[in-house]
RNA sequence: GGGCCCGUGGCUCAGCCUGGUUAGAGCGUGCGCCUGAUAAGCGCAAGGUCCGGGGUUCAAAUCCCCGCGGGCCCA
């Protein structure tokens, strides 16, 4: 646009050519003060370099007054981190700022999370080991020296990856759970749940991975599809000949231990008399539940011979199927019991084997059932299994149907697939086993927990009020012990003569050298002497690596190694966490279980919990699927503030569905960002422009509403900020920059920054423009750290004294002196009635260069009248019409119809009359009638709907358009002196696009022949020449120079343009 | 089977908590405009059963219930 403009007539001045002259200077050092094209990857080495060299980030941490803690939830450090880690730690680092900039003295040690079995798994593999015995055989200390190498290399690694994402966090110093001050956290929470009696040693049927040789906790176990046999096996009932009562199972490898059968006590069951194979059989089983199986079972002939509920059927015996196989089986009596948990599923009656069943080993307590487990760490059987000895349960399942079969046991024999828990690193599947382990007696704490989950603040609030209750109402006993050798080493030692537990609850209690020499097996060398005489020693356990990051909140803070009670007690608990949403039993999790135990509260005050990234179809991001999208891609494309610009812009509680288009949108806006500051800088900079208050400059209107629109920006950025809403701040703010500043302020005021050097209108607009400059870059600097500071070194210290970096500033505080919402509301208007005024020109196919003589707006809305009055000058500058006028309700022609169709059959005959009667209205009449909304007819009133058909026509030479309060018409009608102006400026148009090819810089002179009537733009060759810079305008046929024929509208013009030799 | 979240134009998403004229953006598409931010920028248009069905209400994309589809977590 820029249209009405500097049409000052005259000659050149010596001014003008000054000026000039000063353009040419700036425009050389234009490019090397603010580059012309936004370049992220330049900007942000230069701020790299910039930051580091003047130690910003040491600077920044050194100001914060008011504590803020923040604990890192630790990456685990396998391999290198991926688009959700780098989304998780741009969030925290988003926040830090903002907080700093609060004030605030934040916490931000970052945290590692360096033991476990996916690091052994990971070492393993390198090492190529497939079982423990390979690792016992290398040598324990050679493998975990192995696994701290790792974890360190891997460590490394990401922590590069996170500086260039411009994390700013405490790199040189983070915590790492290997660490002795860390352990020393660990061992000390283990120390206060013995004290409370929480810690536990139990036989329990523990998810055990038989590649690792490990119990895994339930945050350990994945679910997914598995296909196994599913079985109905006969089992014979004692003395009964031909007797079976019937279960199911999709684990045949677990038969060998059962021990007992359960049924519903309300359960209605059934003793069946079937036929197969000629044969008879009597077979119990749930009644609603027989005819399904019995058909499965190939049988021809079924009733019922006798009904019971399952309570009547306990103490029913029978024989153990595989007796002859696992001859121990026969040592012990089998028989039916009652459980509240069978269902009336499959056959009602449910095969139990205490030794491989949770319910299963919880209803053998209860009933004193033997636990038997002939299973060994590999998934073995062992001796006790008889026949199996030897055997991996996997393999032996069919072994096993294939013995049940040849007994005729086997009733039915199908697959299913199903969901099925494996090993969350190694993903073999995982079986049950009841082994002797240590807990944390978790169910006892249950309630507390839950109550402390509601004092936490949640982001969206779902996360806790929903999901994570749901998780903890049922979470059981944590099963804290690993059968491993990368962890931290439970620190309880075992008298080997009494028994007596000796629980170590700080690492001050045993030997040690250096801060890493904690692992096994070095430790599992101390021993303590028993007050018995007896020797104590270590439980080779190490704990579950969930139990590490557990204990962040303390250890964080080397709790309580070196940091007194009552410190701790002044910062703890955390002010601020945030995770993904796996962590619901992951870390949010671990942290409130082991924070409970050591101190009877949450260690968290706030929770922000994020989505996870998916690839464009919305599905997981997997090495498997080949749809990883790697951070460094995407900042390789579109810069690091890019990045983070994208990943924090749509709600981070939501997936967040990785997407190239909108990724690039980012840098597409931020460039308009670019473009409108550079835009400002260009004619600031030329003019030397000083900050001077906003109370001494005179504002236009225009001036005033941007700054409504920034104070308005300002304060929904500030509470979007406190509520951790990141996406409307993002979301805003390209909102602010693009709609208002870009599209409409900056062409609003373009004409003025043409004026002389200190015309007051322009040192306003220049006032504002610092103050939006300055006012967004810090609002979006916690975002796009390396733009902010980048535009406030290059421009804000250009044109006014600032800090050293932009983060000394404070976030801004809004001035809401300045909204004018009724100002705004106007300005909505304005540009709805330039919008629909450029949809009626388009209509009218009269383009935006051509004037028009005058436009009306009709509407009925005070609004509207109080904003054209107030914005008169703005809307004929931008709608390009002379003249603007708002009417309540514009004159258009009316004319009324007949209706024939409603009024024929009342008035019969008379309606041509009528018809008469309505053609003879005049035009008074006609607006009287439609004011009333009746007509009356020979004594007769009817109502204009039903009367009449009413037409408007709009006056001949206006073309419409609506917006939402009314209409806009435009009177498209040229008259002779709007040709000639509008022919003016398609000439202008062609010339400049002439200069552009020729390359000529800006100030160049050129001397001009257009051949053309001169009567076409009589009036206007002084505008054409100063537009131009043509020193000389002839018109008839060009003969030297740059000769090109146009076509403007419909008409051949040569133009020849020559440049002027100075 | 249970818990939570999501389901709005071709695509990505606002709006829903606190019900109210005509459901908004951006991308893409088509047509055009602008030209001293210019290897940029801008406008207009087409395009929607707001997943389906019930209910509450004068009024439902919005609140309630029942389904369907997708995701995560659990059993």
């Amino acid at each position: 646009m820029g249209l009405d403009i500097r049409c000052c007539s005259g000659e050149h001045t010596i001014a003008d050519f000054v000026y000039s002259i000063s353009i040419l200077i700036v425009c050389q050092s234009l490019e090397s003060m603010f580059p012309s094209i936004y370049s992220p990857k330049d900007i942000e080495r230069e701020i790299s370099e910039f930051w580091d060299s003047h130690q910003i980030y040491r600077k920044v941490k050194e100001r914060g007054k008011e504590k803020f803690f923040f604990v890192d939830g630790p990456p685990y450090t396998t391999g290198r981190i991926h688009l959700g880690t780098a989304w998780n730690k741009v969030i925290k680092d988003t926040i830090l700022r903002y907080k700093r900039m609060c004030g605030f003295k934040v916490a931000d040690t970052p945290g590692w999370d360096m033991h476990g079995l996916p690091i052994e798994v990971k070492v393993e593999q390198e090492l190529g080991f497939k079982t423990k015995r390979d690792i016992e055989s290398y040598g324990i200390d050679r493998f975990v020296a192995k696994c701290m190498e790792y974890a360190l290399k891997n460590k490394d690694m990401m922590t590069e990856q996170f500086k260039a994402l411009g994390v700013w966090m405490d790199w040189e110093n983070p915590y790492m759970t290997i660490k002795a001050e860390y352990i020393d956290s660990a061992w000390w929470c283990i120390k206060r749940a013995y004290e409370q009696g929480l810690l536990e040693r139990k036989l329990r049927v523990v998810n055990w991975c038989p590649r690792c040789e490990t119990a895994l906790a339930d945050a350990e176990v994945e679910y997914k599809d598995k296909t196994d046999p599913s079985i109905y096996v006969k089992f014979p009932i004692k003395g009964q000949e031909d007797t079976f009562i019937v279960i199911w199972t999709t684990t045949p490898w677990t038969l060998p231990a059962n021990m007992a059968v359960a049924v519903h006590p309300s359960l209605e069951y059934a003793k069946f008399k079937a036929l197969r194979d000629g044969k008879i059989e009597y077979l119990i089983l749930a009644k609603e539940l027989a005819d399904d199986v019995l058909r499965k079972g190939g049988y021809e002939l079924w009733e019922i011979v006798e009904t019971y509920l399952g309570e009547d059927l306990v103490g029913l015996e029978y024989e153990h199927p595989l007796a002859d196989e696992v001859p121990i089986q026969k040592n012990w009596r089998h028989a039916v019991y009652i459980a509240d948990f069978v269902t009336a599923e499959n056959t009602g009656c449910v095969h139990i084997a205490p030794g491989h069943g949770l319910e299963d080993y919880e209803l053998g307590v209860q009933v004193g059932l033997e636990v038997f487990n002939p299973v060994d760490d590999r998934g073995v059987y062992t001796e006790k299994a008889g026949k199996y000895a030897g055997m991996h349960v996997f393999e032996a399942n069919k072994v096993i149907i294939e013995d049940l079969r040849q007994k005729g046991l086997l009733l039915a024999e199908e697959t299913i697939t199903h969901r099925y828990g494996h090993c969350w690193r190694c993903k073999t599947p995982i079986i049950y086993r009841a082994t002797e382990q240590w807990f944390l007696a978790v169910s006892k704490l249950k309630d507390k927990m839950l109550e402390e989950i509601d004092k936490v603040r949640w982001v969206p609030e779902w996360a806790g009020a929903s999901r994570f209750k749901d998780w903890v109402s049922n979470a059981k006993d944590w099963c804290i012990s690993r059968q491993r050798y990368w962890g931290i080493p439970i620190p309880v030692w075992i008298c080997e003569k009494c028994g007596k537990w000796k629980v170590v609850g700080s690492i001050k209690e045993v030997p040690w050298e250096n801060d890493l020499d904690l692992h096994r097996p070095k430790i599992d060398e101390v021993t303590f002497e028993c007050e018995c005489g007896g020797t104590m020693r270590r439980v080779k356990d190490v704990f579950d690596v969930w139990f590490d990051s557990g204990v962040a909140s303390w250890g964080t803070l080397k709790f309580p190694f070196k940091m007194s009670e009552e410190e701790f007690r002044k910062i703890w608990p955390a002010d601020f966490i945030t995770e993904g949403h796996d962590q619901t039993r992951g870390w949010f999790y671990s942290q409130l279980g082991a924070s409970v135990i050591a101190f009877g509260q949450a260690p968290y005050k706030t929770v922000l919990m994020h989505g996870f990234t998916l690839d464009e179809q919305g599905r997981k991001m997997s090495k498997s699927l080949g749809n990883v999208v790697e951070p460094e891609e995407v900042v390789e494309k579109i810069g690091v503030d890019g990045f983070r610009l994208y990943v924090l812009s749509s709600a981070l509680w939501e997936d967040l569905r990785f997407s190239w288009e909108d990724a690039r949108n980012v840098l597409r806006m931020l460039n308009i960002y670019w473009n409108a500051v550079r835009f400002a800088y260009t004619y600031m900079s030329l003019d030397k422009y000083r900050e001077l208050p906003l109370d001494e400059v005179e504002l236009s209107v225009e001036d005033r509403w941007i700054l409504s629109r920034l104070e308005s920006f300002n304060k929904l950025a500030v509470e979007a900020m406190e509520n951790y809403h990141l996406h409307k701040v993002v979301r805003a703010f390209f909102d602010f920059v693009v709609e208002d500043f870009s599209r409409w302020y900056i062409q609003l005021i373009r004409p003025k920054v043409w004026e002389e050097k200190d015309s007051p209108a322009k040192l306003a607009t220049y006032t504002v423009i610092l103050r939006i400059v300055e006012k967004t870059a810090k609002i979006i600097a916690p975002f796009a750290p390396f733009l902010a500071e980048w535009i406030y070194q290059h421009f804000i210290k250009e044109f006014k004294h600032a800090e050293e970096s932009i983060f000394f500033e404070s976030y801004p505080k809004p001035d809401e002196s300045l909204i004018d919402e009724e100002l705004e509301r106007a300005m909505d208007i304005v540009r709805e009635i330039f919008e629909a005024a450029s949809n009626a020109r388009q209509k009218a196919k009269r383009k935006l260069r051509w004037p028009l003589r005058k436009m009306i707006v009709e509407s009925k809305d005070e609004d509207v009248k109080k904003a054209v009055e107030m914005l008169e000058e703005i809307i004929k500058s931008q709608c390009n019409v002379k003249e603007v006028e708002v009417v309540r309700e514009f004159e258009k022609d009316v004319a009324v119809k007949p209706n024939y169709k409603a009024l024929g059959p009342k008035l019969k005959g008379r309606i041509k009359d009528f018809a008469k009667f309505v053609d003879s209205l005049g035009k008074d009449e006609i607006a009287e009638i439609l004011t009333k909304g009746e007509i009356e007819f020979d004594g007769m009133k009817f109502s204009v709907d039903e009367a009449l058909i009413v037409e408007y026509k709009i006056p001949e030479g206006y073309e419409y358009a609506e917006f939402s309060r009314g209409m806009v018409y435009v009177y498209t009608v040229l008259d002779e002196e709007l040709k000639r102006e509008a022919f003016a400026r398609e000439v202008v148009r062609r010339i400049q696009e002439m200069r552009k090819e020729l390359d000529l810089n800006v100030e160049e002179f050129i001397e001009s022949v257009v051949d053309i009537d001169p009567k076409l733009v009589e009036g206007w060759e002084d505008y054409i020449k100063h537009e131009t810079r043509s020193v000389k305008l002839e018109f008839g046929k060009p003969r030297e120079g740059y000769i090109k024929e146009w076509d403007i509208e419909g008409m051949k013009v040569a133009i020849g343009i020559k440049r002027l030799e100075s």
